[in-house]
DNA sequence: ATCGGCTTACGACGCTATGTAGTAGTTAGA
DNA sequence: TCTAACTACTACATAGCGTCGTAAGCCGAT
């Protein structure tokens, strides 16, 4: 597989906590010792792969996401699956196992929506 | 993102069907007009990867997949979920539609491994 | 009006993954 | 033994990504 572009997953872990981010806001917000230019870098791919918006503030750009995290992963998601096109026990164990850690009553609501689908004839 | 490798992927899918494939086999399965080391070269490095295993018969080797297209894809799924630790609305209803559109029984399985899940207390 | 600092736009470099294939050497079978 | 098939190795191009440097623009303070 292609390992998973590191930095960029960064940055938009801060983008998706919310709010405008400028090139500084980033860089302050990430550990590492990054140049200013990395950043802004990084940014700019991001926002020409359409995954950040921006706009003007003063001189500077200031950035957001333009997916929240969930609908990102969604998507991701959507693709796999309709790309295996496959939904037998072991996807749908792994998906509840994963779901459970993450948010143990997501399986109510889970099962809620599966109900909600039936009534929808 | 980093896109996914196309090639590897289409002859993982060969090899998802089941059996031993030898470099030809694949080579035979594929449409496309590729060189037989093309192929070759595709399958060491999977096998490299530990997504094939393979063994020798005759002279040539013969590989297969080290893991099932469906466990695979609960592998990569369980990544994903945990990598974004969300387990909202969005993501449920997308899992949902994606498994309801490979096989809508699907739903009634899901639903009942839910209830299990619960009984297991 | 000018200077200094902050920003951006662009280009660059290195490394890795992947698609694609040639060559040389080995081996199984006729 | 001779040959066709197969493997092991190497190679090359393209792309994505991490990482910066440089040149040039803009804005506020002096």
């Amino acid at each position: 597989m292609a390992r998973p572009p590191e930095l960029e997953r960064r940055v938009l872990d801060l983008l998706w906590g919310g709010g405008d981010w400028s090139v500084r806001d980033v860089l302050a917000g990430l550990d590492r010792t990054l140049a200013y230019t990395t950043i802004a870098t990084v940014l700019d791919r991001l926002h020409a792969k359409g995954r950040v918006l921006r706009h003007k503030d003063g001189g500077a750009w200031r950035y957001r996401a333009a997916r929240s995290r969930e609908a990102a992963l969604a998507g991701e998601m959507s693709r796999l699956v309709q790309q295996a096109q496959v939904a037998g026990e072991p996807l749908l164990v792994a998906f509840l196992d994963q779901v459970e850690a993450v948010d143990p009553r997501a399986l109510d609501r889970l099962e809620a929506l599966i109900r909600a689908r039936r009534e929808r004839e």
